[in-house]
DNA sequence: CTACAATACTAACGAACGTTAAGTAAAGGA
DNA sequence: TCCTTTACTTAACGTTCGTTAGTATTGTAG
């Protein structure tokens, strides 16, 4: 029976019923059928539903970011950043849809207060974060700031496509979309 | 009491309930409490909660949707793009809700498979429609795809910006973005 | 004025929800 | 051997949900 630790078990169910029914449409009973076991052992790991919830988002989606965000990068800069990206079309399944939830709450379509001003805090350290890595790159050009702004939104559909919409995208594909802002 | 119509109305309220609760944190109790009406009137004019929200998204989404892409362009396609994107600034709070619903089922957040497929038919009509649009400016160069993916790509990021994320974009902002892409 | 549709309400249905009370089975140290 | 802790169960609580049956009110055409 407890092939797998319990605790860990009822949260990858939990992933994958708030990914596809959102917050409000998962309910407890649906989880700990998948997961096979009884109702209230749930609530023997978890405080309540909000609390697996957000244990989801603080823990293994902030996890993953910060994983991703300390990759190591090459010298050169088109390369990292579309290996950046790419990398994203092999992610576990699990990670996936952590990502999309976290992605779910970062749009505000999910979550409350507190977990949207986690996620405004990590917004704003993006932009400053990608003009460091960027900032040696862009030396002889005036419009610095417009170019690292849009290689960020450009990077976030990209990103949203592989791991919201769940398309692969191929690496000469990355490769051209980063090299049109890059080489501008 | 019938200021206005009343079924209208209840459609009104629903947009707010939805995008901010979801379709599964929204209640028709809350509905009909905010429209002041009783309880069986949602009823009375749409069959149940599930058919309410098709109505938003099939009829007021794509209305909108539609009426954005019937916008005349001038002959410079900067200018084209850039008033493109920086009039969703001035969309009215309901339009904008609107606009954030339906980006929510586009990215599979919400809704039933009839739905996405709609979504996906839209989808698949606006690289071939900004292409066309493109095809006059992009004569002598020759990663005119990648081009268009790109941009099409960071106008989607600016939509979520402003809809969905509901920040201000500044109209040198956006032009400059989409001068660096298409400026290559 | 009347009849009949359209519009509105009160009240309640059964089902499903989040959550908990209360108890059992097993395990491990004293 | 007893006792405490941990892991788990069945059963139920009270609430809220979507939905509908049944009835009253209103507006209007004859």
């Amino acid at each position: 029976m407890t092939e797998k630790d319990l605790r860990e078990r009822i949260k990858e169910v939990a992933v994958e019923h708030f990914d596809t029914n959102g917050y409000h449409g998962t309910t407890i009973r649906n989880i700990a059928k998948d997961v096979n076991c009884s109702l209230p052992m749930i609530y023997y790991y978890y405080k309540n539903k909000k609390e697996l919830f957000d244990e989801i988002i603080k823990k293994e989606f902030f996890n993953l970011l910060k994983k991703q965000a300390s990759l190591l990068k090459t010298d050169n800069i088109i390369d990292f950043y579309t290996k950046f990206i790419f990398d994203l079309n092999s992610l576990s399944n699990y990670d996936k849809k952590v990502y999309r939830l976290g992605i779910k709450v970062y749009l505000s379509f999910e979550g409350d207060e507190e977990l949207m001003k986690l996620m405004d805090e990590w917004e704003k350290s993006i932009l400053p974060r990608h003009r460091e890595i960027l900032k040696p790159h862009l030396k002889n050009v005036n419009n610095e700031k417009a170019i690292v702004r849009t290689l960020v939104h450009l990077l976030e559909t990209m990103i949203e496509n592989i791991v919201v919409k769940n398309r692969y995208l191929p690496e000469d594909e990355i490769r051209e979309e980063i090299s049109i802002v890059l080489k501008s």
